[in-house]
DNA sequence: TTGTATTGGATAGTGTAACTATCCATAATG
DNA sequence: CATTATGGATAGTTACACTATCCAATACAA
């Protein structure tokens, strides 16, 4: 196919596409003479991954640059790849010698604790933010979050596909693109439980309609339960 | 305290703080005088409440006003505020009318689906990301995910503090930072697992100094790091 | 009391990231 | 043969998150 055939595929206007190829994320085209070149396929799917790691999971596009080369030339040593994948991952920190909420967390979860993975570090500095706001993480929550996160991640590993070829890929971007599955899981579940539970009772004004009925969330329509409504609520300057 | 109290306290340089205030994230001191003002813990803590939000959740400045404008004018609605509060965060979805993939997920974990909830489109984008890369969420897969989620989600709630002040910023806060504790600890889950089982192949020589991998984490290397057959008795083992 | 430092407030400047637009010479297409 | 599309280069744009400078008015220390 031809570029514009590319751009309408993917729906990525043609002055990205060419800055993405100038930024060496996506592979130029193969040449069909001297200046014109064919796409296929493998572009679209590239463009989708770029579009889902920068939207979806957030990255830079270095740092999707970053991650892309990690499947395009994959290093046998599926554990050091894992590793360079999350380091491309946020939080991002710089390594420290030591990280001494993450140590006891993984100490209560029974788990290596080795300063030099980058998942170390990026859980240090969610433990201190947590710790710094007031909402600290004890270990009863540690304990919670580990059983589950680690449930998650045996179900990960157990269905990788069974070509060495894919698992790279498959680990790089499973990693990557179900922290966001997981993250939306959980908040659809604490709008869930919420709705059940604190739907009713504390607030009820004069005309409310029978708000002790359903235990499903929120099917009344008005404005200000709505959650998305309002788009920003605060008094602004700018 | 004055100004530069403050600056030493947060290590937020002077510049960064009046530009704080200039945005609306930060409250201005309580004026002593025409020409002075005075600051206190309430500042300080905030200060390490936004870059908590924008360096470790990775909320830009606008969307830390959102979330802040929330705490500090708690509607008594807990479940729009947590609405409004998920809105704020990433994947950021414009409002569609159906969600397929998000309805049937929902479908199969018996939860409600209303496309109103601003997590149903970001779990929406999540799987048609994960889809459109070649990782698709089979129904087993969205099954375990949501289980374990809620079962978080139920922890989370079970643990909110009794007043109803402190409700909304612990369910606000709780959502948005302990994300990236979950994430983090699902990484060094899958590295976990993935040492014990994959450990071994072709892995370098034992004096080998190895320059192009001195970030890489081996823990393979050292017995210290080492959990091996299982001699600790941790809650890992299922 | 005098002089230096600090403050609040305003405004302008910086650097990076991620595009977006324009130009051009050729090459494919109708 | 005229039109349109393409690849390649380069320049411009917008948004964001600061950072720096200036200034007049204190605050406070000597």
């Amino acid at each position: 196919m031809r570029v514009s055939e590319l751009v309408r595929r993917s729906g990525v206007p043609l002055a990205t596409i060419k800055y993405y190829v100038r930024e060496g994320l996506l592979m130029p085209g193969s040449p069909t003479g001297a200046r014109q070149a064919e796409y296929d396929d493998v572009h679209v799917r590239r463009i989708r991954l770029i579009r889902a790691l920068t939207d979806v999971v957030g990255l830079s596009l270095q740092r999707t640059r970053d991650v892309l080369a990690l499947i395009d030339r994959p290093d046998p040593d599926l554990f050091a790849t894992l590793g360079r994948a999350v380091a491309a991952l946020p939080p991002y920190e710089t390594q420290r010698e030591d990280y001494p909420r993450a140590r006891a967390a993984l100490a209560l979860l029974g788990q290596v604790y080795d300063p030099r993975y980058p998942a170390v570090g990026q859980l240090e500095r969610a433990l201190e933010a947590a710790e710094a706001i007031g909402i600290p993480p004890t270990p009863e929550r540690i304990a919670v979050y580990g059983e589950h996160a680690r449930a998650i991640a045996e179900y990960d590993l157990a269905h990788a596909p069974e070509e060495p070829a894919n698992v790279i890929e498959y680990a790089v971007l499973g990693t990557a693109l179900y922290e966001p599955v997981l993250a939306a899981l959980r908040r659809l579940a604490h709008q869930d439980i919420a709705s059940r539970r604190l739907a009713s009772p504390p607030r009820r004004s004069a005309g409310d309609p029978d708000p002790s009925d359903d235990e499903r969330p929120d099917p009344d329509d008005d404005e200000r339960t709505r959650p998305g409504a309002d788009e920003s609520p605060g008094p602004r300057a700018r």
